[in-house]
DNA sequence: CTGTGTTCCTGTTCGC
DNA sequence: TGCGAACAGGAACACA
C-alpha cells in the first residue's frame, strides 16, 4: 500500500499524536510480523517519549528518549489509526476497520490508543541504536531520498549509469532510489514521458551528466510526489490519514489503474495500456512516453 | 555486480 | 450466488 507520500502522511499524524506524552505500554499481540519482533519489545517501548519521528524512505523510525530508535515499515497493506478512550467506534473510518490484524497497541495516557493494522504482515518493527542507524543493513544500502538534499538529476545519473534494466525497475529499486513504488514510478514516467522499457543508462550521457530528460524525470518525480502529499496520499484500500480520512491523489492518477483510458496528456491521442515488468503491473501510454 | 523470479500473507475483484 | 484464479501499494532472498 504505502509509499512515499503516504508514510509521509502517517510520520505527519503519528508525529502529533506521540507528542502529547510517552507511550504508557505496549500491547503486542503477535509473535512477528515479517520478521519477529525485537526482543523484549514492548518492555523496551514502555515509558519512552517520542521525541522526534522521521522518514526515511517508506521507513518510520522514532527517536526514543533513551538512544534506542523504534523503526516501522507498513508493508503492503499496513496502517496506523489512532483511537480514544470516549470514542472506541470507528466513526471517522469510511470503511469498515478489521479488528483482527491489529497487531500492536501503543497506549498513550488518557487513553489515546495507537493501533497499527496490517493484514498481510508484510510490514515489521524493529528496534536500534540511534546512533547505529546510518550503518544499519536495513538503510545502508539506500538510495537517494527523493525530497531530500541529495536529489538531484546528477545524482540520478550516478545512479542509473551503465544500468540496463528498464526504467521502471531501476525506479523501483530502493537502492537506486528510495521511497517510489509502483504508483509513484508509473505516474513520474507518464509526467516525463518517458518509457518504462527505456534502458535505464540511456538517460545519462557518455560523459556521466544527466541527459535532458533525466533532467525531466528527476523534476517528475519530485513534483508527483509533492502533489500526492498534498492530496493526503492515494487511498487504494488501506492508506488512510492518522485521524481515519481518505487521502484524495488516487483522483489525480494518469496512469496507474487506468488501462484502455485515454491519454491525459494533452495533445495525446494514446491510450493507457498495461503491461508486467519484473512481475509488476505497469501502466503508460505508448504514444507519447518515449 | 546486475537483473529477474519467488516468496512471505490475506483480502478483493474478475471471469465463468 | 458460488468458486477458483488473478491480482494487490513491498522488498528480502536465491539464483542465472
Amino acid at each position: 500500500m504505502p509509499e512515499l507520500p503516504e508514510v509521509e502522511i502517517v510520520r505527519r499524524g503519528l508525529e502529533r499524536v506521540f507528542a502529547r506524552g510517552p507511550i504508557a505500554r505496549v500491547e503486542q499481540r503477535r509473535h512477528a510480523l515479517r520478521f519477529a519482533f525485537p526482543e523484549g519489545f514492548a518492555k523496551r517501548l514502555a515509558g519512552r517519549r517520542v521525541q522526534s519521528l522521521r522518514r526515511r524512505a517508506k521507513y518510520l523510525i522514532a527517536d526514543l528518549d533513551d538512544q534506542q530508535a523504534l523503526i516501522m515499515h507498513l508493508g503492503m497493506s499496513g496502517s496506523f489509526r489512532v483511537e480514544r478512550a470516549a470514542e472506541p467506534s470507528s466513526l471517522h473510518h469510511p470503511l469498515r476497520v478489521d479488528r483482527a490484524h491489529d497487531h500492536v497497541v501503543f497506549h498513550l495516557d488518557g487513553g489515546i490508543r495507537v493501533i497499527y493494522n496490517d493484514p498481510r504482515r508484510f510490514g515489521f518493527m524493529s528496534l536500534a541504536l540511534r546512533a547505529d542507524l546510518s550503518s544499519h543493513p536495513l538503510f545502508a544500502g539506500l538510495g537517494i531520498e527523493p525530497l531530500g538534499p541529495d536529489m538531484s538529476a546528477a545524482a540520478l545519473a550516478a545512479a542509473l549509469s551503465g544500468r540496463k534494466a528498464g526504467l521502471k525497475s531501476a525506479l523501483l529499486d530502493q537502492r537506486t532510489i528510495a521511497g517510489l513504488g509502483n504508483i509513484y514510478v508509473c505516474e513520474a514516467l507518464h509526467r516525463a514521458k518517458l518509457s518504462p522499457l527505456r534502458a535505464a543508462g540511456n538517460l545519462v550521457a557518455a560523459t556521466g551528466k544527466p541527459k535532458p530528460a533525466l533532467v525531466r524525470l528527476k523534476a517528475a518525480i519530485q513534483e508527483v510526489l509533492r502533489d500526492a502529499i498534498d492530496a493526503g496520499g492515494s487511498s487504494l484500500r488501506n492508506h488512510r490519514q492518522t485521524d481515519g480520512s481518505l487521502g484524495k491523489f488516487q483522483h489525480s492518477f494518469r496512469v496507474y489503474g487506468r488501462e484502455g483510458e485515454a491519454c491525459a496528456a494533452p495533445g495525446c491521442r494514446g491510450r493507457i495500456v498495461r503491461i508486467v515488468q519484473a512481475g509488476r503491473s505497469t501502466f503508460f501510454c505508448d504514444a507519447c512516453q518515449k
